[in-house]
RNA sequence: GGCCCGGUGGCGGAAUAGGCAGACGCUGGGGACUUAAAAUCCCUUGGCCGCAAGGUCGUGAGGGUUCGAUUCCCUCCCGGGCCA
């Protein structure tokens, strides 16, 4: 859609760096948002992927043999690490678990990207959780309270509100489900590309919050060091403000464009060298975690604006240029890294820090070892050597220091969020053109706004070129230069399709707006939406691109609001055996392909690696679902993978499975054709027996659907619901009777079986649903009406129990007393058996479910 | 190290205001129909004892609260996550 939906309002936050991997740059987008500081994930996730591929490299004994013995010694501990972190795993984690094997076929990057579906499992799971939780949270404190009112005996009161208490304080996500409030359901149809909203209903609140997603550390301090001579400030971010008082000294990236310009004279040529070497051993596997600390002198000192102190200023390769300021206050009394490169280079180290007189014995220990010259003291604590800060624990510090700082404009508390980096280009056709030229003379030059939109050409050749096909299409790259008007190229990469889909949900609002990306009131009306849906990928890269943009569009007043989507739900992605052969260079092979070997018994079990991962192309895992569309039809396809299990969890696929739900909707089907033709003149009326529970049934099922549906997403629990369903349909079938009552019960069956179950089997459903009469599609028909009052029992069973357990069960009337009940109880010859010789002490009976008798 | 979450049959999973654990489906076993196969249908399928009726154990382990605990509390084991 991008070509065609006008200018992209992000001209000002991407700036192309190369043809290759253009990246949001860190700063700009920064500047774009002044008020949320957005830092890095990047450094972990290249940490990680380093850390991984060097791992791998060593295992593969490739890597350059080290000498040494202390060498020898990193690589024993490294070892050691790794064997902790291979620890085996059950089968349940399998698919969470990056093969060996796996690894050397992988190159770093796509290692983090399955680091980084691992932790979207690992957050829709606690999600799903928290949610659960709080939701039952609050339902119980309500119920917990109003029995309490109910129960006489204070320590009993006390005892029940206690427990109510530690549900609560249990359930931290409170507050966040209070604040989402009223949720409203829509059912969101794509219509002239307008969002129908169709109803509008209350529903239980699931509380759920973007805070997992878009990270907020706001636990720190910025503060402004001043070079001394030049005055140049060096912002420093810290999540230890009570520890400044122990600078000793600066640490900045390698890279940092003020290490040139403070340099020392007689140091510029060894900081150069310095530079040039951590950048050399970065493009290799060495990460900053696991080399050897190193630095130089830059010669320059600066301030350090609380104490005034005089600190000198190193090039460190510990420190990232792309990780916060790229500058770090150094504080090597107390913090682990800081305290190595001191002890190395000669540094003093400053202690501020002092256990508390409550401290535990470990506490005192570690204390013990710092002043042993062995670690640094990094726990919390009081303050000391702080000036007027002195006495002050950790966390009064924290909050102090920061006030004072944020008074006397040195810096204050600030609120970091880390976006995820996002390589934006794309050497195809599909997408939006990044609205850029280059030119010999001017360099990189945005196409100007009057010229927005730039549009795709069509008369394109996709030819197998290995490029795009954009770059062969003269008229559309050969252009003149919008600044000094000789000849340039247009740029040919078009944009991630991510970008369109960040924003489309506000284009939707008022998608023929051509004066704007949309209407403010247009906006304000159906933003933000009310149910976001997607896998786990979705949720950790899509959703926060999406929020990010959100946050854009909302500062250039187009977006109304803070967070675009009011409800997140991700469902599980799907996994599958994998196959692998590690003897023919760790190939995977596909399940057919397997197959046809096996014919000839080519492969023993030992030959082979078997392994539950998700479905992927390259793994051979995935199953072809035209192949089982052909063999079973789609409703049953769609239909098994919603019944696997819940739909936010992952599943492993089954293909026996997949019968069961054909085989439900053959009995389904097979139930209804017995009935067609004798359901004429079914009309509402009295019916009882076999035909009055299947009215109950019906409207059982409607009200699970209703709720599945708008929210409760247990899909699978509503299929089962739907076979029980069927299996009474089909079990009593010669119980119902002949009347008119009889038959509406049935014909209300069936045509509420079509009508709730379409969403997941919609072909059925319209099949069905014609089949009984019906003129419009059940896609255009009112959900039905769900009656509680025919979902109650005139007779129900009751659980006996002697004791607590179970010894019989009974049917009474639902308006059976207490007594009645005891006196059937006493009479069943099981429970006799078990009160016999002994006196009844009390009977407890919980209604509608069961009787307890207590005997001594 | 600190914090958070989870652990239910052969399998996927049901069930929590504390109230009949194992819904529904798969697999396995037995049977019907069929020349045979497929398809379909019926019975059975947590462990142990028992011919049966029935009994007994059982939701990671142990303890607690309770008439009653898969559910609440404590300790531990295992797995996962987050933070440092």
């Amino acid at each position: 859609m991008g070509d065609r939906c006008g200018p992209v309002p992000v001209v000002d936050s991407i700036s192309p760096r190369s043809a290759l991997d253009r990246h949001f740059e860190a700063v700009r987008v920064r500047e774009a948002l002044r008020h949320a500081r957005i830092g890095d994930e990047r450094l972990h996730r290249e940490r990680d992927a380093r850390r991984v591929a060097r791992d791998l490299r060593r295992d593969r004994e490739v890597t350059v043999a080290r000498t040494g013995a202390r060498q020898r010694e990193v690589q024993d501990r490294r070892r050691q690490r790794l064997d902790q972190q291979r620890a085996p795993t059950v089968h349940r984690d399998v698919a969470l678990t990056e093969p060996e094997h796996q690894h050397r076929e992988r190159s770093a990057e796509t290692v983090v990207d399955r680091q980084r579906d691992v932790a979207g499992r690992a957050r829709t799971s606690r999600q799903v959780q928290r949610r659960r939780e709080a939701a039952r949270a609050r339902a119980a404190r309500a119920v917990l309270i109003r029995r309490a009112a109910d129960l006489d005996a204070d320590h009993r009161v006390a005892e029940v509100r206690r427990r109510a208490r530690d549900r609560v304080a249990q359930t931290r996500d409170e507050e966040h489900v209070a604040a989402v409030g009223e949720v409203r359901v829509v059912r969101a149809e794509r219509v002239d590309e307008r969002v129908v909203v169709e109803q509008t209903v209350a529903v239980e609140v699931h509380g759920i919050t973007f805070a997992d997603q878009f990270e907020r550390r706001p636990v720190g301090a910025e503060v402004d060091f001043t070079i001394e001579g030049s005055g140049e400030p060096i912002r420093i971010f810290t999540t230890r403000p009570d520890t400044l008082f122990g600078v000793t000294f600066m640490s900045l990236a390698a890279s940092h464009p003020l290490i040139e310009k403070i340099a020392t004279p007689e140091r510029k040529d060894e900081v150069a060298r310095f530079a040039a070497k951590v950048k050399s051993e970065s493009k290799g596997a060495r990460g900053p975690e696991e080399a050897e600390k190193e630095g130089v002198f830059t010669g320059a000192y600066c301030i350090n604006p609380l104490t005034g102190d005089r600190v000198p200023v190193y090039a460190a390769n510990f420190v990232l240029m792309e990780y916060g300021t790229g500058a770090v206050m150094a504080v090597p009394a107390h913090d682990q890294r800081d305290f190595e490169f001191a002890q190395k280079y000669g540094i003093a180290i400053k202690p501020v820090i002092e256990p508390a007189k409550d401290a535990d014995a470990e506490t005192k220990q570690r204390y013990a070892d710092f002043t042993a010259n062995k670690a640094a003291f990094t726990d919390h604590g009081v303050m000391v050597n702080s000036g007027s800060f002195n006495g002050l624990s950790t966390e009064a510090g924290i909050k102090k220091i920061g006030e004072t700082l944020a008074a006397k404009k040195l810096g204050g508390f600030v609120t970091n969020y880390r976006i995820r980096d996002w390589g934006l280009s794309r050497q195809r056709y599909w997408g939006c053109p990044i609205p850029v030229i280059h030119c010999a003379c001017c360099g990189i030059v945005p196409v100007p706004e009057n010229q927005l939109p730039v549009t795709l050409p069509e008369d394109i050749e996709f030819m197998p070129t290995g490029q795009s096909p954009l770059e062969s299409h003269k008229p559309f790259t050969n252009v003149a230069c919008p600044k000094c008007k000789s000849s340039a190229r247009r740029e040919t990469d078009t944009m991630d399709t991510f970008v369109d889909s960040s924003w489309y949900f506000v284009r939707y609002c008022d998608a023929k707006n051509t004066k704007s990306i949309a209407d403010k009131a247009k906006v304000e009306h159906w933003m933000p939406v009310d149910q976001y849906i997607g896998g786990s990928e979705h949720a950790i890269l899509h959703l926060i691109y999406a929020r990010f943009i959100n946050k854009v569009l909302r500062d250039i007043g187009i977006s109304n609001c803070d967070e675009p989507f009011a409800r997140m739900y991700t469902q599980g992605m799907i996994c599958r055996e994998s196959i692998m052969i590690p003897s023919e260079n760790s190939r995977y092979i596909s399940h057919e392909e397997f197959a046809e070997a096996q014919k000839q018994n080519k492969y023993t079990d030992d030959m082979l690696v078997r392994r539950v991962e998700k479905m992927s192309k390259s793994a051979k895992n995935g199953v072809d679902p035209t192949i089982l569309v052909d063999k079973f039809g789609a409703d049953t396809v769609r239909g098994y993978t919603l019944f696997m299990g819940p739909a936010e969890a992952e599943s492993v696929w089954d293909d026996a499975g997949v019968i069961g739900v054909h085989k439900f909707i053959k009995r389904w089907w097979d139930a209804q054709q017995t009935w067609i033709g004798r359901l004429d003149g079914a009309k509402e009326g009295p019916c009882d027996g076999a035909a009055k529970e299947l009215r109950r049934l019906s409207h059982l099922f409607i009200e699970k659907t209703e709720r599945e549906y708008s929210g409760g997403f247990g899909f699978n629990t509503c299929i089962a619901k739907a076979m029980e369903f069927v299996n009474f349909l089909r079990d009593n079938a010669e119980k119902f009777g002949d009347s008119h009552g009889s038959r509406f019960a049935v014909k209300e069956a069936l045509e509420t079986l079509a009508l709730c179950m379409a969403p997941i089997t919609p072909h059925v459903s319209e099949e069905l649903w014609a089949q009984l009469g019906h003129k419009t599609a059940v896609a255009q028909s009112p959900w039905p009406q769900h009656k509680p009052e025919l979902t109650v029992q005139d007779e129900i069973e009751i659980a006996v129990q002697v004791n607590g357990k179970t010894r019989a069960s009974m049917k009474v009337s639902k308006n059976a007393s207490q007594a009645e009940m005891e006196q059937i109880a006493k009479s069943d010859p099981a429970v006799a058996r078990h009160i016999e010789g002994k006196s009844v002490r009390k009977v407890i009976l919980v209604p509608g479910r069961l009787l307890n008798i207590v005997v001594g």
